[in-house]
DNA sequence: CAAACTACTTGACTTTAGTCAGCTTATATA
DNA sequence: TATATAAGCTGACTAAAGTCAAGTAGTTTG
């Protein structure tokens, strides 16, 4: 009913002031905010003069005055990179990781500035943020390995467990483990796991095992709701299909079950056909795909 | 399960970069952002200088400036205003209208990029651009008058009535005009009609009209569910209930549903108690109170 | 090994945005 | 009517960010 225009600079007028006043969380320190952000960008174990200079888009003559002052300020040391002395790496002095703390610490307050006033709406308003931030980064989904341990590998599973619970009556959180018992099973040589991400928001995840020597498994496919419609699960199961075949597998099973439409619709059309069961309840379909 | 900040922080990185690209729009003109922002400024209809100074925040010697080169570009006329000849008021030339239409015409373009990007997902994006929006304009919610004819009115009014329908079964939509066709009544001197809005977007109604001399009725109340649980509801009862009583009313009254149990529970804590019917269902309670 | 290339530094420059004091002209107030 | 106050203009200034060309030191390639 309302214009979506004018809904859409509604919300740049307004979150253009709330990061604003975020960045002015950069300011306040007698420091410039080109400084500042050089500053909050380096790392405490250290971090390459061309990497903060294609992250902030900066030009190699004024990066090299930014860090000149803080290097008089004393906050950073310029160490010439062993591998290759053209290059130079900055690293952080103890005052400058005290200072990076502080812009750290304003951040964060204004933060929660920003959450206090979402009230009992918190979570409805992190959901709002991540679908629009996800939407705006469609085009920039990018698949990585990640080891079943890791905590976004867990995020991931966990989300996937909670969808499965929703959604069948007969599981409980007790059949769901977290971290996977069989963890080992999903790492090279014979095994792998997959997340997508947006940014640094795990938005996605497939993996692999071993079924039985030239047979592959794949479980877990996940996408979260924020990033569906855009084919992730298809890319993911594309992505995990070149790992097997990479691995040397020459077939790929999975189990699944006819009330996870969308997903049996996703398999039949990449090439999966149906086969004998070889796994119990709830799994009521069992599909192969040559590799 | 991951961290609120971090999500934050993405958002942050993700809009910034967006809305840069936003502002871009702005450049790209042989003409600096703060010109352009001006330009923009400018209503074909004429406005004050100072309003644009208060709207960017501008100094006044910088304004000035500002004015003078796009009157050396020939885009706007300056004019003492009649009324406070110290006072003055910016006009577009032609060239003027022209020029801020091509703004006006990127700005949509790029508008309509993002939203391209959402997909069969745009309203669920559009929602959380408002919901976020909203929160942040929390502490700026303004109540003013409005006229029940108002095309803001009758979006709050329709608004209301779609969650009539949703609650009520024995509503139909013929039973709930568009426009009102008592609109009348809800204009002074014996009727008010008032709108809360969150910058230029209204997320809530409140109506006022005679119900028989000194007595009023309090109808529609309405608040946006993004903007729930942050008292408006009270604010606006309060509002209308001074209203009534500036108007001479020395009783207000109103009908509503033992269903509807935050709004009854709203109107007790406000003061209203329970009278006897006077309308006919889906009423089912009758509340009063005393001015 | 010379030539081409790369990473970074330096100095000289520009653009944009903004501040501040002092000014003129007009309006409001005691 | 004197006086204070307000709106806007002007000139002189500064800070921040960025551009550009020339140069140095190190690396890669034909």
């Amino acid at each position: 009913m309302l214009d979506p225009i004018a809904r859409l600079r509604r919300f740049n007028r307004v979150v253009t002031r709330e990061i604003g006043a975020l960045d002015t969380s950069y300011l306040g320190r007698g420091r410039p905010l080109g400084v500042a952000r050089v500053l909050h960008l380096i790392r405490p174990s250290g971090t390459d003069v061309a990497e903060i200079r294609a992250r902030l888009g900066l030009d190699t003559g004024l990066l090299s005055r930014t860090l000149r002052s803080l290097q008089t300020e004393g906050l950073i040391q310029l160490v010439t990179d062993p591998a290759d002395r053209r290059c130079r790496i900055v690293h952080l002095t103890t005052a400058g990781q005290t200072e990076r703390q502080i812009y750290e610490n304003l951040g964060h307050a204004k933060a929660q500035q920003v959450f206090a006033r979402a009230g009992s709406r918190q979570q409805a308003v992190i959901d709002a943020m991540d679908l629009i931030a996800t939407v705006m980064l469609r085009d920039d989904v990018e698949i990585r390995d990640a080891d079943p341990d890791d905590p976004a590998a867990l995020h991931c599973v966990w989300s996937y467990y909670q969808q499965l619970l929703a959604t069948f009556d007969v599981l409980t959180p007790d059949m769901l483990p977290l971290p996977l018992p069989d963890a080992a099973k999903y790492r090279p040589p014979t095994g792998a796991f997959l997340i997508a991400w947006s940014d640094d928001l795990p938005i996605g995840c497939v993996s692999l095992r071993e079924l039985e020597p030239g047979i592959a498994e794949v479980k877990r496919l996940w996408v979260d709701p924020i990033a569906r419609g855009q084919g992730l699960g298809l890319r993911l199961m594309r992505a995990i299909e070149v790992r097997a075949r990479d691995m040397g597998f020459t077939q790929a099973r999975l189990d699944s079950n006819t009330h996870l439409t969308t997903a049996i619709t996703l398999y039949r059309s990449d090439g999966w056909s149906e086969i004998a069961p070889y796994t119990t309840p709830p799994a009521n379909i069992w599909l192969a795909k040559r590799l």
